[in-house]
DNA sequence: TCAGACCTTAACGTGAACGTCAAGGTTGTG
DNA sequence: CACAACCTTGACGTTCACGTTAAGGTCTGA
């Protein structure tokens, strides 16, 4: 029997992963996992008896989006955990939700929920709006390159400005 | 007389700045400045009499680009280092162009020159790439919000999925 | 010419994000 | 039940990207 759940939150325990095969799974380090948990941005699903960290597909999830951002957008630690906080404020705004049934409340909970997605949206697009410039400028330079090839190979006619999109 | 300079290359002795006056310009700390040299990442273009450091435009420039792509891009300063590498290539390459006819050497050259600018596109755009999923994950999630707001205003006709771009 | 603001190198300090090791407890397979 | 392979909690080490301080040289305006 693989390990005994000591959380009241146990959806289908074949889903519980330890902490090396969660590695395995996200290409993160037990030791990134730990020090995720130690600086708050998750908590694993249950423990073993044992006190081992068990993991569900949820977690999985989180430690991926978590490694994207730090990754993929280069975030810290501390702006992921800010990410995750809004995250998790939907989730408690979901409960919130469901509990009332009063629509000028519920309306408060999603406009709430909304506004903390429209800063995560506004704080990843002001970051790939600088990537794109960069991308841009890039380009530009591919450009002018391409210009000086295609004068090569055809008449010197460089009509100096084209192809500024892929 | 505003300091003079030991280099050779000294286009206009009035845009030279100190390091202070550099940083105060791209937003760095002289610290930063002193210890991307360090890390090779650039040469100011003088020294005073009494080894003070010049900066001129393209130094300027240079370190903005770094500032881009440490801060907006989320590159590390080894990572940058490679890229800027590709950039003094691509720079020698510039000279190697001028200083010959032939143009099956040209051609190589511009080719080599395209390759390089092609790589550094290539890094940007897979990050840019990722980071433009996260967003998309991140309007679906307002996607969801705004079709419960809408729900809550008009009838209750969700019908849910629409509003896919900004 | 000289005071004060700036610069130099050298060296040590710091916070973030882990790596690594020690000492011991847990699991599950033979 | 033995035992290897995993896990636990410390605790200390390391790298990166600087910050800070020290001891001294340089620049410039009064």
């Amino acid at each position: 029997m693989p390990a005994k759940i000591t959380t009241a939150t146990s959806p289908d325990e074949t889903t519980l992963l330890k902490i090396q095969e969660v590695a395995a799974e996200t290409g993160l380090t037990p030791r990134s996992i730990r020090y995720y948990e130690e600086m708050g941005l998750l908590e694993p699903a249950g423990r073993s008896e044992g006190a081992y960290r068990l993991y569900d597909a949820s977690d999985l999830e989180r430690l991926r989006y978590i490694k994207e951002l730090r990754d993929d957008a280069g975030f810290s630690l501390a702006q992921i955990g800010q990410l995750l906080e809004d995250e998790a404020a939907r989730e408690r705004n979901r409960e919130r939700f469901r509990a009332t049934q009063d629509p000028r409340e519920r309306r408060a909970i999603l406009e709430d929920a909304r506004s903390r997605v429209e800063r995560q949206i506004q704080t990843l697009e002001s970051k790939a709006e600088r990537l794109g410039a960069m991308i841009g400028a890039a380009r530009a330079r591919r450009a002018h390159l391409d210009g000086h090839l295609a004068e090569l190979d055809g008449g010197p006619a460089p009509h100096p400005d084209r192809n500024a999109r892929a």
